[in-house]
Order: C-alpha cells, then sequence, then structure tokens
DNA sequence: AACACGGGGGT
DNA sequence: ACCCCAGTGTT
C-alpha cells in the first residue's frame, strides 16, 4: 500500500530531470555522485557540463585529473572528482569500458557506497536495492515513528531492514526515485504540509505531533577555526606563482597560492609569509567563507617577486584553467585582475 | 564508531 | 546561528 500511493504520488508530481530520461548507467552514475551531499539545482549545471566534456565513461577516464577537478570547481567535496576518475578507469580496465551490472561490482567503484550502488543498481538494472539517503531516512522515521538515530549504525540496518520489505520487486526503480522525490518535495525537512499529504491518515509523526522530532540525529557538528594568510607572488611580467595542494585536508589536488596557515588569528602575517614591506604591493582584510565543519577566515597579500624556473608560475589566462578552490577563484574574479594586462 | 570533507540555500 | 542536501573514505 505504502509503494503505491508513493509511485502514483511520483507519476503526478516528478520533476523533470536528465537523469531520469535515460537507463545508461554512466549517466546515472556521474548524476548519482554529483549529487551526493548536493542540492539538485545546484547539481544540474555540473551534471550538463560533464556529459558535453564526457559523454562516456572512457572519454572521462581518459581524461587528466586537473581537467575533471576543473570541471568540479565549485560543487565541493573534490574528493568526489578524484574518485569519479579513478573509478571511470576502473570500468575502462577491470570491466573493459563496460559498466558493471552486479550490485557487487558497481559497490566495488570508488565513490560508490551502499546508497549509489543500490541507486545505479535499481535506475539500470531494475534490481531490487532500496536507496537509503537523507530524504529517504526523513520519510520513514515520519511514516513509521522510527526513532533510531540516522547516523548510528543500529539506525541505519533498521531502516534498510524495514525498505526490503517496502520496495516492490516489480518497479524497484519507481520505488526509489519516488520516495527519495517525496523527502525532497513533500515530506521536506522544515514545515511540510501534513495536512495536503497523501499518508495524512497513517503517518505516525503527524498522528503525534512529532514531525519536527524526526528524523533522530545524535552526532551534533563541530567546528573549527582555521585562518589563511596567501601570498600572491607577481614577477616582472605578471606572471603568478601556484602550487597544488597536497595532503589529506580540504581541498585536496585544488591549486592555491603558497600560505601560511593558524589556528587563530596571526598578530603579524608578513612576518610569517616572509614579506618585506618594500614588495608588498596591497593585501586584503580578513574574510570569511563558512563550511560546515570549520570557518575559514582568510586574506591575501600581493608582493613584487623574482620568478624562478623550479617554481609553477603561470599568466593570469593559464591561471585561469587551473581548478582552485571557492575562495580563490573570488579573489581572482575581484581582485587580480586589478594588477593584470587585460581580462 | 567517529571524523573529515565544500558550498549553497532555507528558516 | 543552525540545519540540511540523491554520502563516502579513512582512521
Amino acid at each position: 500500500m505504502f509503494s503505491e500511493k508513493l509511485i502514483s504520488w511520483y507519476h503526478q508530481n516528478k520533476r523533470e530531470l536528465p537523469w531520469r530520461n535515460t537507463r545508461d548507467p554512466y549517466k546515472i552514475w556521474l548524476s548519482e555522485i554529483i549529487l551526493q551531499q548536493t542540492r539538485v539545482e545546484q547539481g544540474l549545471p555540473y551534471y550538463q557540463k560533464f556529459i558535453a566534456a564526457f559523454p562516456t565513461v572512457v572519454s572521462l577516464a581518459k581524461a587528466k585529473e586537473d581537467e575533471v577537478l576543473k570541471l568540479w570547481q565549485g560543487l565541493g567535496y573534490y574528493s568526489r572528482a578524484r574518485n569519479l576518475q579513478h573509478a571511470a578507469k576502473s570500468v575502462a580496465t577491470d570491466f573493459k569500458g563496460k559498466f558493471p551490472s552486479e550490485y557487487k561490482d558497481i559497490l566495488s567503484l570508488k565513490g560508490v557506497g551502499e546508497y549509489t550502488a543500490a541507486a545505479i543498481a535499481s535506475f539500470s538494472y531494475d534490481l531490487p536495492y532500496p536507496v537509503l539517503d537523507g530524504n529517504v531516512f526523513r520519510v520513514i522515521s515520519r511514516v513509521y515513528g522510527f526513532h533510531e538515530a540516522i547516523d548510528s549504525s543500529i539506525g541505519k540496518k533498521k531502516f534498510i531492514e524495514h525498505l526490503h520489505t517496502l520496495i516492490p520487486h516489480k518497479d524497484p526503480a519507481s520505488f526509489n526515485q519516488a520516495i527519495m522525490e517525496f523527502g525532497a518535495m513533500h515530506c521536506t525537512p522544515k514545515n511540510p504540509d501534513c495536512n495536503a499529504c497523501i499518508f495524512k491518515s497513517e503517518c505516525y509523526a503527524a498522528n503525534n505531533d512529532k514531525v519536527d522530532l524526526l528524523p533522530v540525529k545524535e552526532k551534533k557538528i563541530v567546528k573549527r577555526d582555521r585562518y589563511f594568510y596567501y601570498k600572491v607572488s607577481l614577477d616582472s611580467e605578471k606572471n603568478i606563482l601556484i602550487q597544488k595542494r597536497k595532503g589529506k585536508d580540504i581541498w585536496e589536488g585544488m591549486y592555491e597560492f603558497p600560505n601560511v596557515e593558524s589556528p587563530v588569528q596571526l598578530d603579524n602575517p608578513l612576518k610569517e609569509l616572509n614579506i618585506n614591506k618594500k614588495e608588498l604591493l596591497s593585501f586584503s582584510e580578513i574574510q570569511k567563507h563558512l563550511l560546515t565543519h570549520q570557518n575559514i577566515y582568510f586574506s591575501f597579500y600581493v608582493v613584487k617577486a623574482i620568478s624562478s624556473k623550479k617554481d609553477l608560475w603561470v599568466s593570469a589566462e593559464k591561471l585561469l584553467e587551473y581548478p582552485v578552490p571557492k575562495i580563490i577563484q573570488d579573489f581572482i574574479h575581484k581582485t587580480l585582475n586589478l594588477y593584470l594586462p587585460h581580462k
């Protein structure tokens, strides 16, 4: 009954989305990776760009990592882009260019977890694996009154087991699409319209005034402050010094200006950046960039410098081809062009 | 099991 | 200010 009502609602209310008009596992996989922790409206233009640049999984496998990261720029969680290409190479070699069709093989791809494997398996191959994402947690916890924490393994197991009893083997793809769409469009986190809900009569949360209390989450996010002081070196020909960001940290693989980082505001950034007042062209006040797990505070110090062969110096035009974090892109766009000839 | 990983939008 | 978003990999 639940699935029939849900699927019926879906067919009347669904949005037209490009990855819903295909069974191509490559396109479905790409859309699912893009949409992880990302709203449909934000991911949509990236999906279009990727399909245009890489029409097939093999074309993606052949790309340079920097090219993939550049297309991903601005979307965040950049390990998704690196893993995307890693997986494309796996498909090209281990699976001879043909996207795997068994759940365990799909799950083996880098960046593909239980949610994404279930999505691909059902949408592309009609396999009865239920998806469990933030939308599904919300719908199920409210309708069935599940109070187990959704960020615990106990809770996750209970939700998945229940979903296996709900998903119709006849049309698992529509069920999975429908429950996510219902969570996204109707059973929203804040102020859902319970009076107009198809599950009004049987929904536990609606009938027990618990809509605002479900789903239950137990962990709360811890934020930390990080201060970045960027040194933007320009040589006499307006080439700019950049470097590739290393280490398992935010923005891994993206390009940036040399910098110093501190957990607290620095008293004397010039000293830490090894800058003489004579070479300093300009600097910016500290700006804020707020992320889920950290508050980024940053400023830029532009200096005259002499380029050297061993470092990576690029023209302004060339710089635009490198993948960079949002705050660097904004700086290039808003400030750096003042110093540079045209563009 | 806990934590790290971006950026944007809603309330 | 806080929460959430078509979650996953690492430790």
